[in-house]
DNA sequence: GTAGTTGCAAAGTGTTTGCAGGCAG
DNA sequence: CTGCCTGCAAACACTTTGCAACTAC
């Protein structure tokens, strides 16, 4: 075991920690998977490098700790294929740049994207968060081009 | 039946004859469903209301058209909810703004929204789409006023 | 020790598919 | 007529849940 792998276990620990979430072998296992550096996974992707990197754990036991992370601000879910959701490691504000063919997902700098005026919110109502995904592909390929 | 629902109907074989799509019963009350108004239906939602306000249509038949439809360009799809999809039968360019609390989803018109500069896309890539998602709630009730 | 967590399998959604019969053109 | 379309039910993929066994603290 490495001085790195064990620096890296470590501060998944105390990041869970810092959340109030308690400490188990599955989920610092997680944790260590995802935080290992910013992308996006899914669930599937998630436990199979947990299987085969770190100690086993079940479907159910990622689902219910990726549920439990999202709520508790950790990981941020991507909407962009309807099939399956993505776990964001990366909190900050940002977006995605979503190659529709290939299906890989790309971080953007949020002053990427600057957005001019939000139109005004109903009574009452706050804003939590903006979402832009902007679907690409390549230039050829064109289904019909018009 | 009125005069309205004989143009509604006439509207809805005209726009699926200009799109290429051939003619069927379930076809085109699914299309008077969708385009009597711009509106964000799930699958399920569209199967209810043709299934009460025409003949019927089996869930099979409402997710092979819409798929249909979608292939075509006559609907779009805006994945805001995990669980399910939101078919928009608004296919201009615009955005939309989620209320997170209640489910409910309004449009928000293109211009209200200005995109500054689109990051460099990568080599041969060229966009197709850009989708913005405000999510909001209530402001009362925030889970935990920071 | 005890509350909270895991694994398994089964149940639950939303969506897709295979195929026999039916309808549009 | 003939090929495309529909309905049904079964298959599917992803996600959630119920419960007994186990583990963190």
């Amino acid at each position: 075991m490495s001085p790195i792998q064990t620096n890296q276990r470590e501060s998944a620990v105390g990041l869970l920690r810092r959340y109030g979430i308690g400490l188990t072998r599955q989920r610092v296992d997680i944790a260590q998977v995802l935080f290992a550096k910013h992308q996006h996974l899914s669930a599937d992707q998630i436990q199979a490098q947990v299987n085969s990197k770190y100690t086993y754990a079940s479907k159910a036991t990622v689902y219910n700790t990726l549920r439990l992370f999202l709520s508790k601000g950790l990981v941020r879910e991507v909407l962009v294929d309807s099939s399956k959701v993505f776990y964001d490691s990366n909190t900050e504000v940002h977006h995605h740049l979503y190659d529709v063919e290939s299906g890989e997902l790309t971080d953007i700098a949020a002053d990427m994207i600057a957005i001019n005026h939000l139109p005004k919110l109903p009574n009452g109502m706050v804003a939590e968060g903006v979402d832009v995904v902007i679907r690409v592909r390549s230039s050829v390929s064109l289904p019909s081009a018009v």
